[in-house]
This record gives structure tokens, C-alpha cells and sequence, in this order.
DNA sequence: CTGTTAATGACAACCGATTGCCAAATGATT
DNA sequence: AATCATTTGGCAATCGGTTGTCATTAACAG
């Protein structure tokens, strides 16, 4: 039974199968998708035939004719940003486990990229979960009818989100601050078009009003690395003694860049991040910043969305889904200048 | 024309392109994919009827007929390893770039998963990448022969590869840590089943005997930070003044965990890393290493690959390409402890 | 022993393209 | 004007499955 054509290189196809077990090529489809519609006997052979042949599906041919593929797109801005590592382990550890392939797309921070890409997937995949969309609202709304959507930080009625909760963790920093005597602070911003950061703005000058202390906010930046040294001269310049960044890359840049000049943290100035990204636990000196479940957000995107594609099981989906985060103080943080 | 049924929700096929010009689908395949098959006032009509269904080939069914997926799968052990992004960006940016896309998959560092990936991407994939493959010669060989396929920093006769020259790097960290005095060195090794590890430590003990100097292996360590602690006490427990580790995240891992112990570095022990990754410039201290073009070999890769798969320019495909490398030196190596 | 029902499996249409083959149309040539 | 070469474009098969329809069969109740 060993013998069977090792020869014939391509792949089996329910075809061969069916040929081996002298049926049609239907009963071979049903056996491997509905057994209880076939008898029990024959449904033996075949998968003993399967077996031996080594028989995959093709899935090109199985998403052709039953319309779904099996695959989930992952849009990313930026691949080389360690914010999305966890985020894409996130999402490919749940995808796997639930039999579906993900396709992941770098978008190059471009709405233009993410529009198409959408447009695209829309044939070749299930779903899409976008993280950070640089879309606007009306676009992204007007894509989420065209294809199952659940989005990562980017809030939009009527489109299923996950949402890191960073605005209300801002406070939280901004109380760290405040306790540590701080109070001339700046927000560096991130880009115009991310929401996260115009939400952990509104959250953190809302605060700052409330506790009476003066935020301002410097920026746009770009959230790499590379910013912060441009990022660190407009804090300098500016006289304030601590700063809250849009992320980790941001601060981290920062760190390096103060560093180069001389400038001391956290006796000069503090600094703190937001994701707790890969690095800022070992950056020097360690960054505070505010921690974020990413890969956990990553598995429930794709939770919502499988939910979303096969309502079967009556649990109503929820549409968001809020995730904690909380501040993480590090070395980066310290009494402000002048403090006793 | 605006009025184009904008009722019609699902996607245009070239079906509707055929009705709507009044010629047969086939016509309408060959206006898109051999222009000049058509005649040149049918296909204007054709390309104008495109556009304004806002047609998209479908690529299931594209791959389906023509065999052809478009698509090229990418393997890597681990996503959430950074030496991995750079990589992923630049397998990323020149599929991209070709009109391929990309399935990363996450072999999680298995040889199982990673054997039935392949077999799964044979039919979904033109073929595929393999970052530092965990299979054995014979299974790679083997599935070589199945499916087009270009390996990276794994090198096995018969299968085209993209090698980083690391191996060449371990002789100018060592005569870089000679320089400073060091004489008893211990090379922290990667995992068992790494390749890369195997060839360094070969080249580093081939040009330690010729030194004249004592280089001992300790390990097997994984590549991840976590396990930096356990090879931090490794090494100081051996007596080593120095060390190079099998990659950065080890050699980070480390510097944390000497941190810890009060250990100083340089001055009390050296470390040197490998790879250059993300947050090797702006660990405490930073990090001297063996700086790769990792980007770049993703890139080279994918241009290996895509010649294999199009062998139509007469450009004779290599099928080896070694990508140089240098030691960056930073602040994680110095003189010997107990030279002036 | 017959009638009814449920289980079973074969047939064929279809998903959306590609592509070999052939016929019609065009144009050039003599 | 008839003939031949060359375009041009339609038909139909094909890729590998899924799925609706329907005939057949077996099992059971009466």
C-alpha cells in the first residue's frame, strides 16, 4: 500500500480520491466537509484514501466556489514598529488556532495604501483587522460595509473596535508627574492623522486644566526613533521639565538625543513613553511609560471578527471593547528641578 | 454613465465588463492581460468600462486558472524577534514592489510547523522564504524540491540562500577583544538546531586556536532576552572577562541581568552581540555587535526567488549570495579588567 | 409483504478567471 | 477582383472544489 504513485509530483486532488474509491468527486467533498452526510464505510475509504495521497484541500479552489477564503487581512502603518510585533503575534496566534491564514499588510503609514489594500482584500479575504487606520472616518465607515472590519485604536461608530485604553492612563502619568513636582509639561505629539493621539491629547490637557497645571503640546512627530532627537530640542527649548511622548519611539529618541546633549534624565528632565514597546524596558535610563496589553488586543480583534463571520453560537458580539492599560514607572522619571 | 448600477454590491467580474461592451469574457481577460491581442478601439472600451466598475481581478480565481498565485509565503521562527522585522520590511517592500504579496507565517520556532506550513504554501504560494530554517538538510532538500524556495542564513547545496557572514564577524569581534587585552573568552550559544550558531562558533574557535587564545561555549541559550539572565551568570561563573553572545537579544538580556548583579560593563566583563537589532543602539551601555544588512537580505532574497520563478531575462540566477558584515563597535566592550 | 421515510450518493451547474483552438474579418498582394 | 496572410475575437474546456437537485436504496412500521 506503500506503492502508491510516489511519481505523480502534483498534488492530490478530490479527483484522485475519488478515482481510488470509485465515486464521485461530490461524495469526496462531503466526507471531508459533512461526514454525516456520508456513509459511514465509504467515509472510511476515502479518508484512509486522503490519508495515503497526502490530500491538502486547495484553497484557492475552496474559497472560488464556496466564497470564503479562510484568510484575514492584518493592516499595519509601519511593520518595523515594535508596537505592531505584539500586535501581529496577537492576531496570528488566534488566527491559527482558528483555522484561518493571515495576510499581513504594511500600508507605509498611507491612506492610499490602506484604501486599496481594502479594496483588494475584499476578494481575497474574510475580514480585515486595521490597526491605527490613517482613513477618515467616512472612508473607513464606507469600507467596513464593503468587508468585515474590526479596527485596532481607531474609534468609529458603527465599525466593531478594540480600543487600548492610553487616554485615560495619560492622567495617571500626568498625576505621576504632578506628584513628583512637575508643573510646566508637554505632550509630544504623534501624526495629525492618528486618533490615538488626538484622543491622549484631549485626555491629558482635559486633566491638566482639571488639576490646574499647564500642558502644552509640541509636535507633530513621527513615531520612530529618529523624531525624538527633534522632539527632545522642541521639550528643551521649550523649559519644561518633563514630557509625556505619543509613544515609546518616540521617547526613546528622546533619550538618546538628551543624552548627546548633555542633558540629564530624570534630574533635568523626565520623560515618559506610552506602549510599553520592546526596548523600554532596557533603554537608558529605563523608560516610565504606560503599559499596554498589545497582544491581547490583537487576539480579541480577531475574536470580535471570527464572531462577526460566523454569528452561529447566540453570544451577541459586543462591537468594542476597551482594554486596560496602567502606568509602569521606571528610571525615567524623577523629582522636578528644584524640588527639594 | 455615473448611473452604473451602484445597487450592485458585489465586485465587478469581467463578466459584467463583457455585457456591458458587448463582446465575450475571454475578449475582456485578453484587453486586461495581452493588450495588444485586442483591438485597439475594443480595448479602450474594455479599460474604460473597467474603470468605472471599479473592476479588480479576483485573484483566487486569477490563481485557480493560471496557476500562478501571486503570492510568496515568508517563514520566520519567531515574529516577535526584531532581528525578524527588518527582515519582514524587506521581504515586505520588493514583493511588494514585483505586484506579489505576502504571507508571513510564524513557524514558532518548530520544525513540525514549519514542514507543514511549506506543504500548505505549495498550493498557495509561488513560493516561498525560509528565515533560518529549523529542518534538517534532507527535509529542506526535500522540500525544495517541491515548491521554488530561497533560504536565508541556512545553507544547504542545492538550495539557493541568502547567507549573512556573520561567521566572518566572530573573528573581528575576537581580535577586536584581544586588542583590548582579553584573554579568556566564552562564545554564549544560540539553539541547537541554529545553523548560524553552529558556523559561528566553528569560525570563532577555528580563529581563537589561531589567536593563540581560550574561547569555551556555554549555552544553548534561546534567542530571547529572558534568557540573557541565565547566560549573564553563565559567563561570570566561568571566569570569562569577556564574551560573545549568539545574538543581541541575548547579549541585552544580559546587560540587564549583570545590571542587576552589579557587575559592571565594560569594566568588569565585555559583551558583544550579534545582528545590530532594534534597541542595540540605545541599550545601557550600548551595545557592541556585529552589524547585518538584514533589510537587505530580505530584499536579495525575494530577488533570488522572483529570478527562479521568471527565468525569462537570460540573467543567470545565483543561487548563493553572501551579505557582508562589520563589527559596530559601542560602549558594551573594553580593556581587560586588571590591564592599565 | 407493502408503503413511507430517511439516508445516501451521483450528476451537473457554478465560482471567475485563463487559454488553446478556430472562424471571421481585415488588409495586403498580385 | 480573387487569394493569401494576418489580426481579431468568440467558444468552450479547464483549474479544484462546493452545493442544489434528484434518483436510488435501505430500513422500518403497519
Amino acid at each position: 500500500m506503500a506503492m502508491q504513485a510516489a511519481g505523480t509530483d502534483r498534488p492530490a486532488t478530490i479527483h484522485d480520491i475519488a478515482a481510488i474509491c470509485g465515486v464521485a468527486a461530490s461524495t469526496v467533498s462531503r466526507a471531508l466537509s459533512t461526514p454525516d452526510r456520508v456513509n459511514i464505510r465509504t467515509r472510511a475509504r476515502i479518508e484512509a484514501a486522503a490519508a495515503e495521497l497526502n490530500y491538502t484541500p486547495n484553497s484557492q479552489a475552496k474559497a472560488l466556489s464556496s466564497g470564503r477564503t479562510g484568510a484575514v487581512g492584518v493592516l499595519v502603518p509601519d511593520i518595523t514598529n515594535p508596537f505592531y510585533f505584539d500586535l501581529i503575534r496577537g492576531t496570528q496566534l488566534q488566527l491559527k488556532a482558528a483555522g484561518y491564514t493571515q495576510l499581513l499588510v504594511d500600508t507605509e503609514e498611507s491612506d492610499e495604501v490602506e484604501a486599496s489594500t481594502m479594496e483588494q482584500l475584499r476578494k481575497s479575504a474574510d475580514g480585515i483587522i486595521v490597526a491605527a487606520s490613517r482613513l477618515s472616518d467616512e472612508a473607513l465607515l464606507a469600507a467596513a460595509a464593503r468587508i468585515p472590519m474590526v479596527t485596532i485604536n481607531r474609534d468609529v461608530a458603527g465599525v466593531p473596535a478594540v480600543v487600548i485604553d492610553t487616554p485615560s492612563a495619560t492622567s495617571q502619568a500626568l498625576d505621576h508627574l504632578i506628584s513628583l513636582g512637575h508643573t510646566r509639561i508637554a505632550y509630544m505629539a504623534g501624526p495629525l492623522t492618528s486618533q490615538s493621539s488626538t484622543l491622549r491629547w484631549n485626555a491629558l490637557s482635559a486633566a491638566a486644566e482639571d488639576r490646574g497645571v499647564e500642558v502644552r503640546r509640541l509636535g507633530p512627530f513621527a513615531p520612530k526613533t529618529q523624531s525624538g532627537a527633534a522632539a527632545a530640542d522642541a521639550a528643551v527649548h521649550s523649559g519644561v521639565t518633563a514630557c509625556i511622548a505619543f509613544n515609546d519611539l518616540i521617547a526613546i529618541g528622546m533619550l538618546q538625543r538628551l543624552r548627546e546633549r548633555g542633558i540629564r534624565v530624570p534630574e533635568d528632565i523626565s520623560v515618559v513613553g506610552c506602549d510599553d514597546i520592546f526596548g523600554a524596558d532596557f533603554c537608558n535610563p529605563p523608560l516610565t511609560t504606560m503599559a499596554s496589553p498589545i497582544e491581547q488586543a490583537g487576539r480579541v480583534a480577531v475574536s470580535m471578527l471570527l464572531a462577526q463571520l460566523n454569528p452561529l453560537a447566540g453570544g451577541g458580539s459586543r462591537s468594542r471593547s476597551l482594554m486596560p492599560t496602567h502606568l509602569t514607572v521606571r528610571g525615567s522619571t524623577g523629582a522636578a528641578p528644584g524640588t527639594l
